[in-house]
DNA sequence: CTGCGTGCAAATAGTTTGCAGTTCA
DNA sequence: TGAACTGCAAACTATTTGCACGCAG
């Protein structure tokens, strides 16, 4: 029964939806995308509740935020666990990849500058079997 | 006397202005940044003409480009092997780092699931010791 | 000469904000 | 009831493009 974010917020429809929505994805999508989706479906959102919920929801750590190389907001629903993407140029087919060594690494590097309240981003690009015979 | 981009472009006036001030600065900067820097100095030259120098630039692999958490594109002439960036969330400020052990993993994820021509993309983010206090 | 390069202005794209009306608690 | 939420439209920011003119080679 908790749709809900934690915190001073109310639990609408709108909001409702958007969760919703992004418990079913579990992966990477844009704010734009994501209001398209909910559209599809005959949710009745607007562009501007999306962006201001998945706000939220990131202030919340409710979702992982990330951005395209072109620079786009990705938004994907957080608590599963983290991986990354191995990508197709030419067909975008999309293998998800788990590094657990990579992660050890960033935090290494990342704590030997003194950096702290880390994050990364990697994406790897490459032409898959099919696209390169 | 060599302060051509290589390949059949043209050595302006502009172009020489763009990289003399990246040799000099070497560290990251929007577009945007480099363009008042331009005009503080007194160069004459076209906002425009600083992104499409940029992008000249970054595909003859002389400058480096990242983003900002915040999306805009920064730009560096560039150190020639391949690196990644610690950049700070909240001044920017940037550490290279580099990872032959990220490099050598990439591959292997890659080969194993039958992708070939492998590149990839790897920035962490963090705060940085002088503003994490 | 010849056509690449330049820069203004206008177009885009993604995202944010003002505000009046709506809704949850 | 009343503060939080919504959604439209307009504002904004960063970047790209159309086009007439200018300059390098």
């Amino acid at each position: 029964m908790n749709d809900m974010i934690s915190g001073a917020t109310r639990n609408t429809r709108q909001r409702s939806e958007v969760l919703a929505l992004l418990d079913e994805i579990a992966d990477f999508r844009t704010p734009q995308q994501l209001h398209a989706l909910l559209r599809q479906r005959g949710a009745q959102v607007g562009l501007t509740t999306v962006y201001r919920t998945l706000q939220l929801l990131q202030d919340a750590g409710e979702v992982d935020a990330t951005r395209l190389p072109g620079g786009e907001q990705l938004y994907r629903r957080c608590g599963a666990s983290h991986h990354h993407h191995l990508v197709c140029r030419s067909c975008n087919a999309t293998v998800e990849v788990r590094g657990p060594a990579v992660e050890r690494w960033t935090e290494r590097i990342a704590a030997e500058h003194g950096f702290t309240d880390i994050g990364h981003t990697l994406e790897i690009f490459g032409t898959c079997s099919r696209c390169s015979r």
